[in-house]
DNA sequence: AACCTGATCAACCGCCCTTAC
DNA sequence: CGTAAGGGCGGTTGATCAGGT
């Protein structure tokens, strides 16, 4: 039969984490980084499954996650990307290092789709949004554009690739600039500190509602990595509890988040969010957690450029005539 | 003020793919 | 090659919140 569920068979806590667990969590990976997530519940006493470890780090704690409030620009992309390539929201997830792929799913449910049967079932079919507007072309039209598309981003795809080639052969380690997260107008220095943001926000509302005693787990691996995260974000305080909550300011998350290069048996730089303005997930200890792979996709300066110039349409003779299912090996 | 309803989003579930043995 | 386990992904659920009545 199918597998158990997650945690079933060790009795794991569900249900919303804590500040106090990804506390412990992000302790944790800090320490050892993220990956080899079926050891994190039994090294850090959570009493979490893996899975559910995994997914708290990759949709909330994982830095470089921007929040709320889609642009527009981003909106539109998604709706292109997600016409190409269907509920695929990882795959569109890549194209926006700063979105979970959760984050734009929920979008996606939630409003988008609901805009879109707006725009499709309303009568005048006109949107000051210039995306939907061109929605309303006619399918043949649609498909027609739909087909450009695909045969661009095929383009790309090959451009990146031999770009990738290319700095394999010659050994360099710099790089593809065309990858997304080394483009410095979308991975903007405020990335990284995001995720502390978030975590400040978090241990915000924890000191609003402190919990009780008596509700502090009693697992000694928790208990244990609890107090080194409290020696790391009591650092330099007094040891009140209002010293220990201080930490919550920018400047405590600052030091949380600063790595000992000591820690690490890789060879990223030691960082910490205020030295380094311009701090990219690339280069902080989770790069390689942070996002998929990008190296084999498509550069994003095109296919930004792509997504967002709706008047590219246009496309030569010899792209219209591509069929849907000359494309279909492109995914 | 109390209740209802819809919106939002974090988290879980289950399936599938990959990888190690 | 077959199997088991880990990890990734998309779909779905349920708790919470905001706005309306």
């Amino acid at each position: 039969m199918g597998r158990p569920p997650c945690g079933d068979k060790i009795g794991a806590k569900k249900g919303p984490w804590t500040p106090g667990e990804d506390i412990i969590l992000v302790s944790y990976i800090q320490e050892h980084g993220p990956g080899n997530w079926r050891s994190v519940p039994s090294n850090t006493g959570l009493l979490r499954c893996s899975k559910s470890c995994r997914l708290r780090w990759t949709n909330y704690l994982r830095p470089g996650i921007k929040r709320g409030n889609f642009t527009e620009q981003e909106e539109q992309m998604i709706i292109h990307l997600q016409a190409l390539l269907g509920n695929r929201w990882a795959a569109i997830a890549s194209y926006l290092p700063q979105r979970t792929d959760n984050d734009i799913k929920n979008y996606w449910n939630t409003h988008l789709k609901k805009k879109l049967k707006k725009v499709q079932t309303g009568v005048d079919g006109q949107s000051q949004d210039g995306f939907f507007s061109t929605q309303s072309v006619s399918k043949g039209q649609w498909e027609r554009r739909l087909q450009t598309d695909i045969r661009m981003a095929k383009q790309a795809l090959s451009e990146a690739l031999s770009i990738d080639k290319l700095n394999s052969l010659t050994g360099s380690k710099d790089i593809n600039l065309s990858h997304p997260y080394l483009r410095p107008s979308l991975s903007q220095g405020s990335t990284y500190a995001s995720s502390a943001e978030n975590i400040s926000r978090l241990l915000e509302n924890w000191m609003k509602n402190p919990p009780k005693p008596a509700a502090h787990q009693t697992n000694s691996g928790e208990t244990m990595t609890q107090n080194s995260f409290n020696n790391t974000m009591t650092a330099g305080s007094s040891s009140s509890d209002e010293g220990a909550f201080n930490a919550t300011t920018p400047e405590a998350f600052d030091s949380f988040f600063s790595f000992n290069s000591s820690n690490s048996d890789v060879s990223h730089e030691s960082v910490s969010v205020d030295q380094n303005a311009n701090l990219t997930p690339e280069n902080s200890l989770f790069q390689e957690e942070s996002k998929p792979n990008l190296g084999t996709q498509v550069p994003l300066t095109l296919i930004e450029k792509w997504l967002l110039d709706d008047s590219s349409a246009q496309a030569p003779e010899d792209l219209i005539t591509m069929t849907l299912e000359d494309s279909t090996g492109l995914f």
